[in-house]
DNA sequence: CAAAATAATGAGAATGGTTATCACCACCAC
DNA sequence: GTGGTGGTGATAACCATTCTCATTATTTTG
């Protein structure tokens, strides 16, 4: 899905929920588009240092309210927030125990189809109703190997 | 593991760590044992109201870091904790997105072996290496649904 | 068995990521 | 343009968690 895509689909997203695409919104959506993985405030406001930090934490909950982006949190402090999966594909992520970066990543289809069989098998087993799987794989990055 | 084992095992991470299995450390892990699913600081406090906050807080890092704890964060707000794997044996989390819990639930083996190789090869082609892979499913607890 | 040394405890203060507030600004409708 | 509604951003408030420190418990030493 190119940035025009991405754009139009979060325009449409936020027009459901009676919400504007304001220019800051606007600014929001393209670095986490330029980031291409999950995002801190901080990582954010550099990529953008136009971008004042009250308004980035209410926008991401407004976008994430508006089902555009989705909000992360994994082992250390901070919460980082990506772009929905109906906007990137489904997808699992990396976590560095050393810099705590997170990076994206994709499995197979066919393993994917297996997993998701073998996961509502004993999901249903307990009576619980899934919907939606999370995966992260902890471990070293490259750039901290 | 019984909870006698379980005991045992745990005052010998502490020992390791140059820690006491105190009382107080001893109460934590009996709530833990005796709660089977991660828990929040408040609902150890519900279990064992003799234990005060600030030292249900320290004694869980004292814990965590002897490696007879982890750490677990979800998408509320409230981390929880439950004893480490080699003593609960390797499993996964059921979290209801209605009532926030917490439940554990474990993969056949074949399922894990498969998935296991699936992501090394993933990662290692990302330059990742991996030490765990940590999978939750979200839904509809059968207490909520 | 003291008595000194060391570690653990727990109540309260401090920290810091996140959320709420509110005066001000931007944009759309008529 | 004028009124109204929604957005902005600096700042204050919130609250889970961590830190502090005087007190208490435990271990070590003489």
């Amino acid at each position: 899905m190119s940035a025009t895509d991405i754009d139009e689909e979060v325009a449409g997203l936020l027009a459901k929920a009676d919400q504007r695409y304001t220019s800051g919104r606007r600014r929001l959506v393209k670095a986490l588009i330029d980031g291409g993985r999950p995002l801190t405030i901080s990582q954010i406001g550099e990529i953008d240092t136009t971008l004042p930090q009250s308004s980035m934490y209410r926008n991401l909950t407004i976008l994430e309210e508006a089902g555009a982006v989705s909000r992360i949190v994994t082992n250390d402090e901070f919460a980082r927030y990506e772009l929905a999966e109906h906007l990137t594909g489904h997808h699992h992520h990396l976590i560095c125990n050393s810099c705590g970066d997170v990076a994206d990543f994709s499995l197979d289809e066919q393993t994917e189809k297996q997993l998701d069989a073998a996961l509502s098998a004993a999901a249903a087993s307990e009576g619980f109703t899934v919907t939606e799987h999370r995966l992260d794989l902890l471990g070293t990055c490259s750039a901290c190997t």
